[in-house]
RNA sequence: GCUGGGGUGGCGAAACUGGCAAACGCAAGGGACUUAAAAUCCCUUGGGAGCAAUCCCUUGCGGGUUCGAUCCCCGCCCCCAGCACCA
């Protein structure tokens, strides 16, 4: 092999800062965004960026989005990849109170920060189009599209419980609560009731439900739309009414046809019947249980398998199916938030109501009947099955299939006018209130004549002023409520004395919309720009982490709804294709903060080079599974690369017309192609990087230098590793950028060998291979078999059965004993 | 508990979704070059038996379907992620 010249030796360092500064300076990553032939929005989840800098998981993300786009773009696309930063929210805020440095400092150092780092790593980002959702030029239309909202009648306000830290005496996110106790101090959290901002995504569930299933819409890995489909949660049940001595009990059940098995009814603690229902001598037990519910917060609460606890009102109820009064009861296992907030008791059939009866001594009767089972058989577990089963004790319905039954119920409660037929979700309206500092101010003023007023377009943006205590306190609102300069304004609509909205807006909101902002930073007079938007959007391609399936996708789906129907965008789903990724790993557990297994990239990439640190990256495992970080795993993808650096510079040195019987090469070369090209378009980099190193391994071991097969592998390696291939281009005498370089086709016909060694089996055993013309036919092949001694070894003197033939691939002789 | 994803050599993983299990890479061992080391190059490497050619076993466990199963079906065990009293 080639001797060692110094100067020819691949040192990453350099060739990664030359062709960084020459993408910057030929502005390389910037498509015009008003011409675009053929536009590709290639989007990746934005970070948060937080004071610790870019992780290997962060990186591992980045760059498998960044493969896609470059190939698209090699592919002849004009792609647009854009970077920003999740700057608001919690983790800064609290990040920051911890180093008692204000987010306002903070925040730009880590973005400075994050932005070397994503660089250094050689991202085809267009930083002409980076935005902070920090900065007042994107919280103003953040602002907007708050506007826009509760213009549309989507926004309103209404009290909802919120996590309380009575020793800290704070307002705590859900992620702040551990097991039910304050994070900080351990203290257990209990609820508050405070008046907060909703959008009402709980109209959209639908829509948002079934444009899941419209593959002209929708390309989205199956994991993410089952996670959409669990979290909107449609079901199919019916609303009863109990009457009582209050009126009636609106019960909501998916189980209609359990309704002759309800033998007492159960309501929220905080249901408004509870009140009237309970006589006076059972108050006290009733407020009682009650408070010791509220001092709970809402995750322990929701923790299952815990014992039941609940109170009898006193009071009874009517079942208008069986005529029997039934005892009205208060538990915590049934929730205000859903469905009607109480609940008709079966325990026969449901395994709440079963454990609830058995601890309380409430009747179980059995409505259903499985093969050999009658309305007299016991229960000693809720069966909560119907297929199979029939109803019984259930008056004129008994022996009707469950199924069946279902239907006839609901028809004769809606005859009778006892209930009807409903649809609910589990999906809750967006919160979005949060009593934080680091947010978005909500743009409301609220004034003593004229109530809610939404602030001018005009005076957007409310600036987030600049205060130093902007920790949260006993307040029990946000801190700017503490700050009368900034929140006490004239309403502007009378001048009358009137105040701000003192809460800031969830973070959720600000990414909502971030891919239509990038296409328009340069914009100040609108939120996004239509001729971009009508260009550029919905999103060819959306890669981010699973982790988001419902949160952010489906606050960004429902945000697009709501401006497509009022005429301000022309699609209604925002992401077109998006592709869940895998998670980096470090020693078998996923990389954080508190078991301090968190790894850095900058230190390889000063080893080994951003392009190998790729390689590896996507080389360690499928990218939509992710893998195992390894120190060791570094030097191969390196190796790799030094080795092709070597052939580049042998190019030419043996051509391929002057190897004689080298039809092996031919085909392993239209392979890689085929490989690598679909590798790349299906996200499997790992096989499609494999698929490269055969191709050198191939390459070298005929000694091939053939100057078109090391164009064609530096091309397929353009997108893994950017720089170390635009310098082989230019060695090569390349012009301009790799990237603007026609992708390689490849030849169908010669990607198959013409020859094929066919393995050949006795009973399924594979004994020996025959080499056959591709294409060979049954007797061809069973012929070659025949006289193969380590075939008839094993088939002498015995009846052959069956043969088996799959071509080229396979034969299997099937014989007697 | 429910939902989704997994379980294949010493390790990360591959295998056209029924057709040669272990491609590619790491690590390890042996050899070449070197005064020596690193780097590089060549060979070996799932387990077992055998001088060998060759044979037997092997994809978490137990069954099944099939000429043939890592892949399909039934019953279990374990790991990871998300949701968690949603009536």
């Amino acid at each position: 092999m080639s001797e060692h010249h110094p100067d020819h030796e691949y040192r990453p360092d350099a060739v990664e800062a030359k062709w960084q500064a020459r993408w910057a300076e030929r502005r390389t990553n910037e498509p015009d965004l008003d011409h675009a032939p053929r536009p590709f929005y290639n989007l990746m989840m934005f970070p948060y960026p937080s004071a610790e800098g870019l992780h290997v998981g962060n990186c591992f993300a980045f760059t498998g989005a960044d493969v896609y786009g470059r190939f698209k773009r090699l592919r002849g696309d004009t792609v647009f990849e854009p970077m920003g930063f999740d700057a608001f929210g919690i983790h800064s805020e609290n990040f920051a109170i911890k180093l008692g440095i204000h987010p306002a400092e903070l925040i730009p150092r880590n973005i400075a920060n994050f932005r070397r780092q994503l660089t250094r790593l050689g991202g085809m980002f267009d930083w002409r189009h980076v935005l902070a959702t920090t900065d007042p030029a994107y919280y103003k239309w953040t602002q907007w599209l708050f506007l826009q909202l509760y213009q549309a009648g989507k926004a309103y306000k209404k009290k909802a419980a919120v996590n309380w830290c009575p020793h800290d005496k704070t307002v705590l996110a859900n992620e702040q609560v551990i097991n039910g106790a304050c994070e900080r101090c351990g203290t257990m959290v209990e609820q508050r009731l405070l008046e907060q901002w909703f959008f009402r995504i709980t109209e959209y569930a639908d829509r948002l439900l079934a444009n899941l299933d419209d593959g002209s819409k929708m390309d989205w890995s199956p994991s993410t739309t089952i996670a959409q489909r669990n979290w909107i949660g449609k079901s199919q049940g019916a609303e009863i009414e109990f009457p009582s001595d209050a009126g009636p009990i609106r019960v909501y059940t998916t189980r209609p046809d359990t309704l002759f098995g309800g033998t007492f009814l159960v309501l929220a603690p905080e249901h408004p019947l509870v009140d009237p229902l309970t006589p006076a001598p059972r108050r006290e037990a009733m407020d009682a249980y009650r408070k010791a519910v509220a001092s709970r917060d809402l995750v322990s609460r929701k923790v299952g398998d815990k014992e039941k606890t609940g109170v009898f009102t006193g009071s009874t109820a009517l079942n208008p199916a069986t005529g029997q009064r039934i005892p009205v009861w208060v538990s915590d296992y049934v929730l205000m938030q859903y469905g009607t907030g109480a609940i008709g008791g079966v325990p026969a059939h449901d395994e709440r109501d079963f454990a609830f009866a058995r601890k309380f001594g409430l009747p179980i009767v059995r409505v259903l009947a499985g093969p050999g089972q009658d309305g007299a058989t016991p229960v000693p577990e809720p069966a909560v099955e119907t297929e199979g089963f029939r109803l019984v004790n259930s008056g004129s319905f008994s022996e009707l299939p469950a199924s069946e039954g279902l239907r006839a119920i609901v028809a004769w409660l809606e005859r009778e006018r006892h209930g009807t037929g409903q649809v609910r979700y589990r999906l809750h309206d967006w919160c979005i209130s949060r009593q934080r500092y680091w947010g978005p101010p909500i743009p409301i003023i609220y004034c003593d004549h004229c109530g809610p007023v939404p602030v001018p377009e005009k005076d957007l943006p409310v600036l987030l002023p600049q205060i130093d205590d902007f920790r949260p306190d006993d307040s029990g609102v946000s801190p700017l409520a503490r700050h009368k300069e900034w929140y006490e304004v004239p309403c502007p609509t009378c001048g009358g004395p009137a105040h701000r909205e003192t809460d800031v807006s969830d973070t959720f909101l600000d990414s909502a919309w971030y891919y239509l902002r990038y296409l328009s930073t340069e914009f100040d007079d609108r939120a996004y720009d239509a001729g971009r938007v009508a260009r550029w959007t919905p999103v060819a391609s959306y890669i981010g982490g699973n982790e988001h399936a419902v949160l952010h996708l489906l606050y960004s789906r429902f945000i697009a709804m709501v401006l497509h129907d009022r005429g301000q965008l022309h699609f209604e789903e925002p992401f077109r294709k998006f592709r869940a990724h895998g998670h980096i790993v470090k020693d078998g557990a996923k990389m954080s903060k508190s078991k301090g297994n968190v790894v850095v990239p900058d230190q390889y990439i000063a080893r080994w080079g951003a392009d190998s640190f790729r390689m590896y990256l996507m080389f360690l495992g499928p990218f939509e599974e992710g893998g195992d970080f390894r120190d060791e795993g570094m030097s191969g993808p390196r190796r790799f690369l030094d080795k092709v650096w070597d052939l580049v510079a042998e190019c030419d040195r043996q051509t391929l017309s002057g190897v004689e019987l080298q039809q092996g090469i031919v085909v392993k070369w239209n392979q890689t192609k085929k490989k690598v090209t679909e590798g790349l378009e299906g996200l499997s980099y790992n096989t499609a990087i494999a698929a490269l190193m055969e191709l050198l391994n191939a390459m070298r071991a005929v000694n091939c230098a053939e100057r078109r097969m090391i164009k064609d592998l530096v091309i397929m390696l353009a997108p893994f590793a950017p720089h170390f291939a635009e310098e082989c281009w230019e060695r090569l005498g390349g012009q301009g950028s790799i990237f603007d370089a026609k992708w390689p086709e490849w030849d169908q016909a010669l990607t198959v060998e013409p020859v094929v060694e066919v393995p050949v089996q006795v009973n399924g055993k594979t004994r020996s291979r025959v080499q056959v013309p591709r294409g060979a036919s049954e007797k061809v092949v069973v012929a070659a078999a025949n006289r193969d001694p380590a075939v008839i070894r094993f088939t002498e003197g015995k009846p052959l059965i069956k043969v088996v033939y799959v071509k080229d691939r396979l034969l299997n002789l099937v014989v007697g004993p």
